[in-house]
DNA sequence: CCAAAAGTGTTCTATGTACACCCATGC
DNA sequence: GCATGGGTGTACATAGAACACTTTTGG
């Protein structure tokens, strides 16, 4: 006789943020196995909210960037098990993001370029989102949600050179997005060692999605 | 008291077809509502094999296009249960397409300019499952599943003005997508009305997608 | 020989890319 | 006054857009 089968559905979280230069994902420890952090879907809950719930206690961060990824749901996924993940994909600001989070327990921010062992399908999740990071960042804004709400030019082009993983031309760069008319300069200026730096904001009435090239028109 | 929500899991399908020179959607009648085709995930079953089984017992088609659309699963959107509904996106070729499925139930093909009112939230599923299908004609090579094997430029050309809603250039067209090499010209030549035109087939093994255009660099 | 659809190149414009020097501040 | 990062413009190459006539078949 088989036993039935509890079909479970869980809501997981990419969370993306920047830390010493480096892109990182936030990873939680369970039972001794580095996970997407994630929990069951409430029954009267939105999904975002639960998503959005895991961001706060993990982070303590109150408003985040938060996107649907994916649903996973194939059957040998987690064995025993009939599990449904879907899959949200989020960023948190540079300045809020620390080691310890709001309900601090066995979490931590890993590199994506040195991630550990992820338990059942989570490293194939995590690349994933990583693709689609690197993919909305070319077409969209979302990169600002990366950054605090004022920033320099440097820092920003130093953001996309981080999530891309290539060098930028400064000139073109400062050109293009100043062009692109989706920030606007604040009067404010940042000292640092050398020649003080005129301080941006993303405008948020800015509509950022630029048309995708045709492959054939 | 309260009586116990049971939580639904179903697969959804968002098929789309060539008809008459028009995109068409395929919609099912249940209850007097025209609704997507859908059903219960089955315990042991890949989301995708469900998915694909409701296209074959529609249309009979055995192998058609088919990728994850979105997952929807507000509280409020279906009255009186908590239903969470994988929706995927299909496309099958126009020579298949035809009114009668393997099992002629109330089913229909709806011009995706002339839908009927539909239940629950499925009518903002479809308009969603349409940006996407423009949005990926633009950078990828889908656009072919609308089309049967064989094709000639022009027929390739018609369709992508169909679900693009726009005129194209005949000549830049042809230019661009023989210059893409993901076609490949067949000795077979098709008679109509005036000179014979040329028919292409889809090279299976073309790597067809293109970077998207950076907002900025 | 006429109607109907297929096929074919060139010019102009816009966009992207490559590249090197002066400027304002702190120490 | 020097070290450090901030800020600026131009010339060239590539890609996209606009555009009209000739060709092949069937009737």
């Amino acid at each position: 006789m088989m036993t039935p089968i509890k079909m479970l559905l869980m809501i997981h979280v990419v969370v993306f943020g920047l830390k010493e230069n480096r892109l990182h994902v936030l990873l939680e420890q369970q039972q001794g196995e580095w996970l997407l952090p994630g929990e069951e879907l409430g029954v009267d809950e939105a999904m975002e909210e639960t998503a959005d719930r895991q961001i706060r206690r993990l982070t303590g961060v109150e408003e985040s960037y938060l996107e649907q990824l994916y649903t996973y749901g194939d059957p040998q996924r987690v064995p025993g098990q009939r599990c449904i993940s879907v899959v949200y994909f989020g960023m948190i600001p540079a300045d809020t993001l620390n080691d310890e989070g709001a309900e601090p327990c066995h979490q931590k921010w890993f590199p994506v370029t040195d991630l550990p062992q992820l338990g059942y399908d989570h490293g194939e999740i995590v690349t994933y989102a990583l693709r689609r990071l690197r993919y909305k960042l070319e077409y969209s804004a979302v990169g600002f949600e990366l950054l605090p709400e004022l920033f320099t030019l440097t820092e920003l082009q130093k953001m996309y050179e981080i999530v891309l993983g290539e060098k930028l031309d400064k000139r073109n760069f400062r050109r293009r997005i100043l062009e692109a008319n989706i920030i606007e300069a604040t009067p404010y200026s940042r000292m640092g060692e050398g020649r003080p730096a005129r301080q941006y904001r993303y405008r948020a009435d800015a509509v950022a999605e630029v048309k995708t090239r045709r492959l054939f028109p």
